[in-house]
DNA sequence: TGATTTCGTGGGAACGTTACCACGCCGTCC
DNA sequence: GGACGGCGTGGTAACGTTCCCACGAAATCA
């Protein structure tokens, strides 16, 4: 901090053009004879100088900096999402600020003022699912991620794909023969539970089945939720193979627990299937069929359509992205014990 | 971006004082009065205004920003450390810039630029191994993470306690019975080996063990690195119960498939035990007993040493962090079927 | 009472870069 | 030859805040 840095002044003097030529030939623009480039290039290397970006953002209004607002930088559905803007931004020359909301709307008015002061060029939140107010005044170009950025349509927003996820997942039960699996759903108040729910009953339209008839239970999207879950559908009594399709990993690993306390076993007597993609799930025995979010997808999609809405190109309205299966061990194959005929049947 | 934002200047005006007035009421700068004070701050709250960190930054020398370099957001450790500093930078008004280096030396000097270029106030940074030159010429005030802190030793880092954490280790094994553990180990190459080995060493000096007795194997700190360090030492055949301290908990979890895949079971016939304290480690079959390294805590306390680099307070040297016991069910209790002087004199 | 100190206020300049415009030179066209 | 346009260059001012100093009024001290 005591030594002085190089600033463009010295670049032009060395480089013996003014301090617009020298700019000019720093930033690459094209009204620069090559020969005066090259000098200023050269005496930019040997003074060492780099560009100042607080000046140059009070000037053109732009930082090349971006925000990130996520709920939790430990939550790994999470961090892959921010190592795909990371990924993103650095190769578009731009910095990252990354902020954990915890879900609370009070922190997120603070992060979004952070942003507003550090006068970034755009940021990718996941909205606290009732902060309206702060997004509509928000005043930066913005895109929203996930769920919860469902209720605010006028949006451009990327996430997940529940329908096709919902979809995959069941037709991978099917094709495993588990037709009328139960279901272990997530809290009432979450939007991603609505729309699992009704990509779900759309499934059983398809196929002539009655939701109604089939096992559901609810809890949080926690370890807890889910085992709790899986004890009372366990207690409902089972007749033979028992499939569950959680709506999340976490508690379809909860689930698992459940399983085992009941002194049965997973796959064979009872498959799980989550959903989200998380780490663990690999390491659990047996190891997590699940239906992947696509975390790093998402963060990296997210940054394309900031850049659409930083250079005012048309909005990109809602992108929902792929998921994908992951198939380990946690799903028996009844398809290997079914007449052909009626495996065919079922797929329908 | 089209309708200019309120500026001290409209606050000013506002509230009938100068700029200076207005700038040093809204700093909280105590010579004001009351009064003027009072009128200041209704004026801002009137018209809006809030502080652009940009002209703060290029008068004050002061941004609000801090860097940090890490090799991989998505590994659960980093995301603890990124989340323990986000916590405390947020606690003093400050917003945190996030950077994945992937261990890469090229990656790390784009990073470390893009910090001077965004005159952050401080950064912190877990430095690709062989970067010297990048770190002595960075040119901001900085705090150093993570092993590979110590091949910079004039420098503040911020580290787990690796020889408290194998002491801890290694005196629950002995208090679960396990006198002669075998080890896996982490590459030749990396500093973290050196450092777990070297208490190994002092342990078995303190027990008289000889530590070339004991079985030793090692690999990348991996799932596979495990795994097949695992299969090496069930080759060399076992007499009874063998127990292992796993350099890292990915080997862990690696090395417990191992032993499955040989028609064993953990901990009945092999024990494990972990380092690192990753989530995945909660839901293996069984839990993984593990020594935990204090992610969230290095990344606070990381940001409390940046503080006192950028204010110029004496420098810390190297902070090291305890680790943690996290008991699960990887371990057998060994000490429950010994007699009761024998255990004494194995503790002796 | 006069001199000195303290406090609060206001004005100018600095910070480092870009946006913007004026100007001179050169080439082309009528 | 003169008018026009394009290109490259340079100079000024703007961006929004803080730093720094000068000044006047009030309080304190001798």
């Amino acid at each position: 901090m005591e030594r002085r840095r190089p600033t463009i002044i010295d670049v032009a003097q060395k480089a013996g053009v003014s301090k617009s030529t020298a700019g000019r030939a720093l930033s690459g623009a094209s009204n620069v004879t090559d020969e005066a480039r090259e000098r200023v290039l050269d005496a930019a290397r040997a003074v060492g100088y780099e560009r100042n970006d607080l000046a140059v953002g009070m000037r053109s209004g732009r930082t090349g900096l971006l925000g990130l607002v996520i709920p939790d930088i430990t939550n790994p559905f999470w961090a892959e999402v921010a190592r795909g803007a990371q990924d993103r931004a650095a190769e578009n020359g731009m910095s990252l600020l990354v902020f954990s909301s915890d879900w609370d709307h009070g922190r997120e008015a603070s992060h979004l003022r952070a942003l507003r002061q550090a006068r970034v060029d755009g940021a990718i939140i996941n909205p606290v699912a009732d902060n309206f107010d702060d997004l509509d005044r928000f005043g930066l170009p913005f895109v929203l991620i996930g769920s919860s950025a469902e209720r605010f349509p006028a949006t451009s927003s990327v996430g997940s794909d529940i329908a096709q996820a919902v979809r995959i997942g069941m037709d991978h039960l099917v094709s495993k023969g588990h037709h009328a699996p139960a279901l272990i759903l997530g809290p009432k108040s979450r939007i991603a539970r609505a729309r699992f729910l009704r990509t779900f009953h759309e499934h059983c339209v398809e196929r002539d089945i009655d939701p109604a008839a089939l096992p559901m239970e609810d809890g949080e999207y926690t370890v807890e939720g889910g085992h709790a879950a899986m004890k009372r559908l366990l207690a409902r009594g089972r007749a033979g193979h028992l499939a569950v399709f959680a709506a999340n990993d976490m508690m379809a690993l909860g689930a698992m627990v459940a399983v085992r306390e009941a002194g049965l076993s997973c796959p064979e007597d009872v498959s799980i299937l989550g959903f989200d993609g998380v780490p663990a799930g690999a390491f659990s025995w047996p190891g997590l069929t699940t239906v992947a979010k696509p975390g790093r997808e998402i963060g990296m999609r997210a940054v394309d359509c900031l850049f659409d809405e930083i250079a005012g190109r048309p909005e990109h309205g809602r992108v929902f992205m792929p998921c994908r299966l992951v198939e380990r061990g946690s799903l028996a194959d009844l398809s290997l014990s079914q007449p052909r005929r009626a495996a065919a049947a079922g797929r329908g």
